[in-house]
DNA sequence: TGTACATCAGTGAACGCGCGTTCACTGATGTAC
DNA sequence: TGTACATCAGTGAACGCGCGTTCACTGATGTAC
C-alpha cells in the first residue's frame, strides 16, 4: 500500500524526496499511456512499465496500490486533460455562449484526435477485469458535459435559442424519447428547460457519435481528414439546435 | 494445424464424424461468443472455452488452427449474422428502395443491440494483438455498407433523390470533405454520383454513430431506451439526405 | 458381412511464458536533538 | 555541525496463476476389398 501523500508538511518548500516521488510518478504514468497506445490498451502490464521505466515491479507499488489504482489515474488524467483542454478554448472564445459552443466541440475533437488512447480509455470498450470507481470518476468525468449544458442554458436565458427552432424540433421528436430526457433533467439539471436540454443531448450525440467513428478508424477508408466533415457537422448541429449564430447578431 | 474441410465427399451425405464435426465447430464457437460477452471481448481463452466444452485444449486445436483463428471465425459469422438479418430485413420492406433503407438502418440496430459484444466485436476497439486477415474479413464485413450504397444508388436513379436537397447538401458541406468523399466514389462505386454517395456517407456515420454510443453504454444515463430517439434519427437522416418519403409518393 | 488398414478426434503431460502481488531485506533521505 | 533514529524508496526472490501451443499417444470412425 502507498503511504497517503507524505505527511503534513507538503506546503512546505518541497524536499529531494518529495520532488523525486512526483517526477517518478509522473514518469510511470507516462510509460504507461505510451505502452497503452503503442500495444493495446488491454494490454497495459505493470511489470512492462517497471522494465521500461527500469525499476523492479515491486517497486512499482511504492506509487500505485495496484494496476487498477493505475489505470485510475490514467483516467483521472485522461478526463483532466481533455476538460482542461475544452474549457481554455471556451475561455480563449469569448463571452459568447454559441461562440463558446463551437469552441467547445471544436477543442474536444481537436484534444480526442490528438489522444486516441486517452480517447478510447474514457469512451471505448472498456477494459477486461478493471472496475471503474465512480467516487473517483464522476466529477471529473462529467466535467464537458456539465460544460456543454452551462453554455447551452446561457445561450437559452440570453435568449439565443430560437423558439420557433427548439419548439418545432421537441414536437419532431417521439415523446418517448423526450419523456426519458425530461426525467433526467428534473434530476440533474432542473434549473434548465426541457427544450435546452433536448437540443444538447441532440448535439452531443451528434458530435460524439462522430468522434468516435472517426478516433476508432471506422471513417478511415472513405475520407483521409475527417476535420472538415466535423466542422461542418459542427455548424449543422447548432443551426438544426436553433442556436442563432454569433456573426448574424 | 485442422484438417481442410473433410476431402471430396462432403455433398454426398454427411458421414457422422462430418456431423459430430459441425455441430463441435458451431458449440466452440456459441461458448466462445457467449465468455466474450460475459467476460470482455478481451477475455477470450481457449482454455476458459475447452473447459466449458468440457474437452482438452488441445483437442481445440482439431477444429481451429489457433486463437487468432477463432477469432476471425467469430468475425465472420457476425458480419455475416447482421448482414442477413438486414438483407432479410429489407426483403421484406418490398421493393421500395426508401422503404428499404429505413429498413436497412433499423434492422442495423435491431441485431446490434440484441448482439453487443458482437457489435463490439466488428466495431469496437481492436482486440489486443489480434490481428484481422482482410482477405478473409473484407467480403463479407462490407455487405451491410454495400447495401446502402445499393439502395441509395437505386432512390436515386428511379428519381427519389431530391434534386434541390441533394444540391444545397453537397454545398453546404466543404469542399475538403467532398473531394475526400469523391476519391472514394471513384475507386469503390463510380456508377453513383456523387451526390448519392455524400449523403449515404452522411446518413451511416450518423446512425452508425449513435448506435456505437448507444451500445457502448454512453446514452444509458440519460436514455433509458434509445428506441424512439434512433427512430426519430432514422426519418431525420432521410428527409435530410432529400430521400422523398414513399408516404407522399 | 467381415476383415485390414488408414484417417481422424480427443487425451494428458509438458514447455515456456508473462502476469499481479507479497515479503523480508538493504540503503538512502529526512528529522530531532 | 554532528550524531542517532525514523521514515521511506527500491531490490530480488518467490508464489500461484492462466495462458497458447506442441507432441506422442490411444481409441473410435470410415474405407476398400
Amino acid at each position: 500500500m502507498p503511504p497517503a501523500s507524505s505527511s503534513t508538511r507538503s506546503s512546505a518548500r518541497p524536499t529531494l524526496r518529495e520532488r523525486r516521488r512526483q517526477d517518478l510518478t509522473a514518469e510511470i504514468k507516462t510509460v504507461a499511456r505510451r505502452q497503452m497506445a503503442d500495444s493495446g490498451l488491454a494490454a497495459l502490464s505493470l511489470r512492462a512499465v517497471a522494465r521500461e521505466v527500469g525499476m523492479a515491479v515491486s517497486a512499482l507499488y511504492r506509487y500505485f496500490g495496484s494496476r487498477d489504482e493505475l489505470v485510475t489515474a490514467l483516467l483521472v488524467d485522461a478526463f483532466t486533460a481533455v476538460a482542461d483542454h475544452v474549457e481554455a478554448r471556451v475561455t480563449a472564445a469569448g463571452a459568447d455562449p454559441v461562440d463558446g459552443l463551437r469552441a467547445a466541440m471544436t477543442a474536444f475533437r481537436e484534444w480526442s484526435v490528438a489522444n486516441p488512447s486517452g480517447y478510447g480509455l474514457m469512451y471505448g470498450t472498456p477494459l477486461p477485469d478493471y472496475v471503474a470507481p465512480p467516487d473517483r470518476l464522476l466529477a471529473v468525468g462529467t466535467r464537458v458535459g456539465a460544460l456543454l449544458y452551462r453554455l447551452v442554458d446561457e445561450a437559452d436565458r440570453a435568449g439565443r435559442l430560437e423558439a420557433g427552432v427548439a419548439r418545432d424540433r421537441l414536437a419532431a421528436l417521439p415523446v418517448e424519447h423526450v419523456d426519458q430526457v425530461d426525467a433526467w433533467r428534473r434530476r440533474r439539471v432542473p434549473q434548465m428547460r426541457l427544450e435546452a436540454v433536448v437540443v444538447t443531448v441532440d448535439m452531443w450525440t451528434r458530435l460524439q457519435g462522430l468522434l468516435s467513428m472517426e478516433v476508432f478508424g471506422q471513417l478511415a477508408p472513405v475520407l483521409t481528414d475527417a476535420g472538415p466533415y466535423f466542422a461542418a457537422a459542427v455548424e449543422t448541429a447548432l443551426r438544426d439546435a436553433g442556436l442563432a449564430d454569433p456573426a448574424t447578431r
